[in-house]
RNA sequence: GCGGACGUGGCUCAGUUGGUAGAGCAUCACCUUGCCAAGGUGAGGGUCGCGGGUUCGAAUCCCGUCGUCCGCUCCA
């Protein structure tokens, strides 16, 4: 498919299905703000739940956090994105070029101009004030990663939870950052959410786990169903590592404007920990009982967008084929991310197929998200769960009335088996590989 | 932030030299059909992104603003 055109068709798609709103349509749009719709919300949320179940629920050596958003400049000074993410700015008057004042001379490299705007700070952290009253030592910030959550709990988890290195904390949630520059959907929007996991090795095993991860994410992204031509690592040069890394590899995915970042693996080093107990006095290290002395774990850590992962899973399952001379559009995603599991379609609104379609949906919701719908002819209501990408269809016909029987229907092949009804859930768990 | 293009019902679009909005699809109701959409009848839905100006009169012209896309810049 034309690339340029797939893009589009997603956002259209997106609008059109309740899965992503661009955000206050009615006041005329607010830039860079998305609401997650019907569809929207539980796909994204099926994104966060399995990189929780491979990150947390399947290993004994993560645990899980939730921090707070709002917080002391006091935790910004330390991890350095006070100083960091502050990019001073300067306009070039005569050819209206931008540049960063702290890479050029006071001339325009474009056109050698000196006629330069002021150097204006741009600090990419959204800041607020806590309480009535708006001065300085009111300031707080929101958050612009969830990283540093992990590094000042460092010490309660450690004495709450019995764990020693190698061990991670894990979390997902909103981070904010006041881009220059969103776009491209929602693969960059200054409010996003996260999936953070900082995991703490001793200093000598950080090359190690460093690659054991990196390699450990992509996977993540393959098994759920994204083709592996679809996805690379790229090793950051030396030059462009952000202040904090030693070493960062990104998982890239190929969206139709070209290679995008969807998580990014970084080794830390012990530069947080390190610069938490600088400016806190907190000792935040780890007494290893083996040599009888304290050190500061190195931090290898796992850094994906959720916002982003679940466009890229929609961009990598859009699909249009054809059925019978017809053309169909349909996500082949994988039943984990898909919105809706199973879709119950009684082929006629005469009771009491209803009835017993109601019935069925009553014993499968309990373990599947599913829909229901019984209106217009039953082709189109499966082009209509194709088209968001529900994996199994679920039809109730007249003769399940006799042989308390149904069929299902597979969304990639349209290939059709019929069941007794006290087998179904067993059927579709099998069918779907469903696992919770 | 700069430059360019664009902004008409949910979606895709048409609206001639300015005279007070249309189509297809979608949605809903009823009928029909009854396993792979686009049969029948009917219905709802737009002060043409928003604000201001010019004009007897603007979706159509002008200004501003918001938003989208492309390029530049930027980018944990």
């Amino acid at each position: 498919m034309a690339s340029e055109d797939l893009m589009e068709k997603i956002v259209n798609l997106s609008k059109r299905r309740g899965i992503i709103f661009p955000s206050a349509e009615i006041y005329g749009g607010f830039r860079s703000t998305y609401d997650y719709g019907p569809l929207g919300v539980l796909m994204l949320r099926n994104v966060k739940n399995a990189w929780w179940r491979s990150m947390v629920q399947l290993r004994h050596d993560v645990v899980g956090l939730d921090a707070s958003i709002l917080s002391t400049p006091k935790i910004w000074e330390a991890s350095g994105h006070l100083a960091n993410f502050t990019d001073p700015l300067v306009d070039c008057r005569n050819c209206k070029e931008r540049w960063r004042a702290d890479h050029i001379d006071g001339i325009c490299p474009n056109c050698g101009s000196s006629d330069l705007t002021e150097a204006r700070a741009f600090n990419m952290m959204f800041k607020t004030y806590v309480g009535p009253v708006e001065d300085d030592a009111s300031v707080a910030y929101l958050r612009p990663e969830t990283a540093q959550g992990m590094f000042i709990n460092f010490k309660n988890i450690l004495q709450t939870t019995r764990k020693k290195p190698p061990f991670g904390i894990a979390q997902v949630g909103k981070s904010f950052r006041n881009e220059i520059t969103p776009g491209n959907f929602v693969f960059r929007t200054r409010e996003f959410e996260q999936m953070e996991m900082e995991y703490f090795v001793p200093p000598a095993e950080a090359p190690k786990w460093f690659e054991y991860w990196y390699k450990e994410r992509l996977q993540w992204y393959i098994e759920l169903g994204i083709k592996e031509d679809l996805l690379r690592l790229r090793h950051h040069d030396p030059e462009e590592l952000s202040h904090y890394s030693a070493g960062t590899v990104d998982v890239e995915f190929a969206f139709p404007w070209g290679w995008g970042e969807l998580e990014g693996i970084a080794n830390r080093t012990d530069f947080d920990l390190n610069a938490h107990s600088a400016h806190s006095g907190e000792r935040l290290e780890y007494f290893d009982p083996a040599t009888n002395l304290p050190y500061i774990p190195y931090v290898i850590e796992p850094a994906a967008g959720a916002t982003r992962t679940m466009m890229a899973f929609l961009v990598a399952a859009y699909d249009e084929d054809t059925i019978n001379g017809e053309a169909r559009t349909l996500l082949r995603l994988d039943a984990r991310i898909a919105p809706y599991q199973v879709a119950i379609l009684p082929l006629s609104k005469k009771e009491p197929l209803m009835k017993l379609a109601d019935d069925i949906f009553e014993s499968l919701s309990p373990t599947f998200s599913c829909d229901y719908d019984d209106t217009q002819s039953i082709g189109r209501r499966y082009r209509r769960q194709d088209e968001v990408g529900t994996p199994a269809c679920v039809t109730v016909d007249f003769d399940s009335l006799e042989d308390n029987s149904v069929t299902i229907r597979d969304r990639d092949s349209t290939s059709q088996i019929r069941v007794p009804i006290p087998e179904l859930r067993k059927h579709l768990v099998s069918i779907l590989r469903w696992q919770s």
